[in-house]
DNA sequence: GCCGTTTTCGGCCCGACTGTTTTCAGTCG
C-alpha cells in the first residue's frame, strides 16, 4: 500500500514550499498528507479503478494533487518535489523533528551555514556559530543543541494502552490540587486513537498560574517547552510531550472539543459555523463576540446545528454528516456507540495448559470479579512448540477440568474453546469430531504471514467455511508499528464471514488491536457480526478489553454488532 | 492547491508562546 509513501512526500512537500512563503498551497498538501494517511482503502486500487476522476472525487483532492498520486503510481517519483529537494537538499524529516526549528529558519540556516543535517545542526550550534545569525539568539542556540538531544532519541508514537495509565496518573496529580475544578484528558488519547504521540490535559481554573507551576515542576520532566498562563508543554523523560491547557468554566466545553481534535475534525467544525455567521475557537461559539456556547461539548455541537459526536469518532471521515442529518432528524444518523460497560464476557484467553500464566480456576475467579457472565477458555492448538498447545487427548482432558472448576465456582459460566492453527492449505490443527465437542472455536493463523494475497484469502475462507469455525481471531495479523498484516481481499473475506455466519475478532491486545478500525466499519456495513477478546496471557490482559471497545467505537460499532455484549444464552445460541 | 446553497475567482480555522524585537515572525497544535 503506498499511501504513506506518497503521504510522507506531500507532506515534505507542504514544508519545502512553505520555506519560501506560509502559502495555502503548502496547507494543501498536509492537508492530502492527512487524507492519505487516514484513507480505508489502497490509493492505487482507486487509481486503478476509476483513474484520476476517482481520485478527484475524495475531498481535498484535486485536479494537481491527483496527478502528482498518478504519478508516483506509475513512477515512483514525484518531478515536482525532485525539484523543490534540489533547491534545498536538507534532510527536513530529521531537521523538522528539532522542536523550533521550522520550514523557514531550516532553509535560513542551509543557505547561512550550509547546514543540511542533524550532524551539521550540532557542529554549527556547538561552535556558537548560530547564536550570531540575524532573528537567533544564544537562547534560540540553546534550545537548538537541547531539541537535538531529544530530537535523536524520538522515539515516535506511543501504543495507546502503554500512554494512558501515564496520562491518567498525571491526571490524578493535578486532581489533588486545590486550584483545580474540574480536569479532563483530551487529544487522541482521549479519542483513544491506536498510538499517541503526545498526552494532552485541559483543567479548568480561575487560579492558573499555581497550576502551571506544579505542572513544569513534575518528576519525569526533561525539558521545559513552553510555559504560559493558559498553556503549557513539557517532554516527559519517557520520550513524549505534555500539552496542559487551563481555561474558566464557561470555556470548558469549547476547550475540550477544540483540544480534543481531530484536527481536521475541528477546521470541518469552525468551517460550518463560519458559515452560519459564528465563531469557534477553544473559548466558545460566538455570535457578534457574544458567547452562545461553550460550558460543555454538547452545546457546542448544538449551537452549530450539529448531534453531540462522542470523541471516538471524530476523524472527520463523515461523523459531521452524520450528525447534521441526526440533528435535523434525517436519516443516516450517528451510531448509538457499544458502551465501555456493555461487555459480558471474555472470550479469548489462554490458561496455563498452553501459553498462558494462571489456571483455568484462578481465570474463572478473575472473570467473576470483572462481573462478567461467562469466560471462554480458548488455549492454543498448534505445532507451534513455544505456545505449549493442546493436543486433541488434551483437549478431553482440559474439558474435564473446565466441567471441575464450574462446579466449584458459582457465579460465571467457564466455557470450552480453543484457538486453532489455521494450516497453510486453510484446514485446521484440529479434526472436527473434536472441535464440535467445543462452545467456541477461534481459528487463527500463526505462521505463514508472507503468503501471496490470493493464496492468504483462500486459506482463510476454506477456515471461515468450516461449520465448526466460528470467530477468526486477529483476522489481520498486524502488529502496531511491527507487522503489517496478512495480504487479504478482505472485501471477500466479509463476504464469506456475513454467508456462514462466522464472527470476525476485534483482538483489544494493546500491540495488535486487530481488526483496524476501518475494518471494523466495513465489517459493520457488510453486516458482519464480531467479537471483542483481549487475548488474555495473563491476568493484566483482562484490563485492555477497555482498548478494544474503544476501537471497536473508532470503527462505529453498535452494541449489536459485538456478539460478547450479549447474555450468555443468546452468545450460546449464536454460535450454535 | 482546493473549493463553491452568494463565488470558476478569491477566499482559505484559530489562537498561544517564544525569542528577538520594539510590533512581529516563526512555530506549534
Amino acid at each position: 500500500m503506498k499511501n504513506l509513501e506518497i503521504a510522507k512526500i506531500f507532506y515534505l512537500m507542504a514544508e519545502f514550499i512553505q520555506m519560501d512563503k506560509a502559502s495555502f498551497i503548502s496547507i494543501a498538501y498536509n492537508k492530502a498528507g492527512r487524507i492519505l494517511e487516514s484513507l480505508e482503502k489502497d490509493i492505487e486500487e482507486i487509481y486503478n479503478k476509476g483513474g484520476l476522476d476517482e481520485l478527484k472525487k475524495i475531498p481535498g483532492i484535486g485536479k494537481g494533487i491527483a496527478g502528482k498520486i498518478e504519478e508516483y503510481i506509475k513512477t515512483g517519483k514525484i518531478k515536482r518535489y525532485q525539484e523543490l529537494k534540489k533547491k534545498c537538499p536538507v534532510d527536513l524529516e530529521k531537521l523538522t523533528s528539532v522542536e523550533g526549528l521550522g520550514a523557514k529558519r531550516i532553509k535560513f540556516l542551509y543557505k547561512k551555514l550550509k547546514i543540511k543535517n542533524l550532524k551539521d545542526l550540532e557542529k554549527t550550534a556547538k561552535a556558537g556559530k548560530i547564536g550570531k545569525l540575524d532573528g537567533f539568539g544564544d537562547k534560540s542556540e540553546k534550545n537548538i543543541l537541547q531539541s537535538i538531544e531529544i530530537a535523536k532519541l524520538d522515539k515516535g508514537r506511543f501504543l495507546l494502552g502503554k500512554i494512558l495509565p501515564i496520562a491518567r496518573n498525571i491526571v490524578n496529580e493535578l486532581k489533588e490540587l486545590p486550584e483545580t475544578e474540574n480536569i479532563s484528558i483530551a487529544g487522541s488519547a482521549r479519542r483513544m486513537k491506536e498510538t499517541i504521540g503526545d498526552i494532552d490535559i485541559l483543567v479548568i481554573s480561575s487560579k492558573p498560574s499555581k497550576i502551571m507551576d506544579f505542572f513544569v515542576q513534575m518528576s519525569g520532566i526533561d525539558k521545559v517547552w513552553a510555559k504560559g498562563m493558559t498553556k503549557s508543554s513539557v517532554r516527559l523523560r519517557r520520550g513524549f510531550d505534555a500539552d496542559l491547557r487551563i481555561v474558566k468554566e464557561q470555556s470548558f466545553g469549547a476547550a475540550l472539543q477544540y483540544f480534543t481534535g481531530s484536527k481536521d475534525h475541528n477546521i470541518a467544525l469552525r468551517k460550518i459555523a463560519q458559515k452560519k455567521g459564528l465563531k469557534l475557537n477553544e473559548y466558545g461559539v460566538y455570535r457578534n463576540n457574544k458567547q452562545i456556547a461553550g460550558k460543555n461539548e454538547k452545546q457546542v455541537y448544538q449551537a452549530i446545528g450539529l448531534s453531540y459526536i462522542e470523541p471516538e469518532l471524530r476523524t472527520n471521515s463523515g461523523e459531521i454528516e452524520a450528525a447534521l442529518q441526526q440533528a435535523q432528524g434525517k436519516p443516516n444518523q450517528l451510531p448509538k456507540l457499544i458502551g465501555y460497560n456493555d461487555i459480558k464476557g471474555e472470550c479469548h484467553c489462554h490458561s496455563d495448559w498452553s501459553d498462558g500464566s494462571e489456571t483455568i480456576e484462578g481465570l474463572a475467579r478473575i472473570a467473576k470479579k470483572m462481573n462478567y457472565q461467562y469466560l471462554v477458555i480458548t488455549d492454543h492448538a498448534s505445532p507451534l512448540g513455544i505456545v505449549h498447545g493442546l493436543d486433541e487427548k488434551r483437549i478431553l482432558k482440559q474439558m474435564a477440568e473446565i466441567d471441575r472448576v464450574n462446579k466449584k465456582i458459582r457465579g460465571i459460566k467457564i466455557l470450552k474453546g480453543i484457538e486453532v492453527d489455521i494450516k497453510a492449505d486453510g484446514s485446521l490443527f484440529i479434526k472436527d469430531e473434536i472441535l464440535s465437542k467445543l462452545d467456541l472455536v477461534l481459528g487463527a493463523i500463526h505462521s505463514g504471514f508472507k503468503m501471496d494475497k490470493e493464496k492468504m484469502t483462500k486459506r482463510l475462507i476454506k477456515a471461515i467455511e468450516n461449520p465448526h469455525v466460528d470467530v477468526i481471531a486477529h483476522p489481520t495479523g498486524r502488529i502496531i508499528d511491527k507487522r503489517p498484516g496478512y495480504q487479504i481481499d478482505f472485501d471477500k473475506i466479509l463476504e464469506k464471514a456475513k454467508k456462514n455466519k462466522t464472527a470476525l475478532e476485534i483482538n483489544a491486545h494493546m500491540s495488535r488491536l486487530d481488526l483496524r478500525d476501518v475494518d471494523i466499519r466495513r465489517a459493520k456495513q457488510a453486516g458482519v457480526k464480531m467479537v471483542i477478546g483481549t487475548d488474555v496471557h495473563n491476568i493484566s490482559y483482562f484490563s485492555m478489553m477497555e482498548l478494544g471497545v474503544a476501537q471497536a467505537r473508532r470503527g462505529w460499532a453498535e452494541k449489536k454488532d459485538i456478539l460478547n455484549t450479549s447474555s450468555l444464552k443468546n452468545f450460546l445460541k449464536y454460535f450454535k
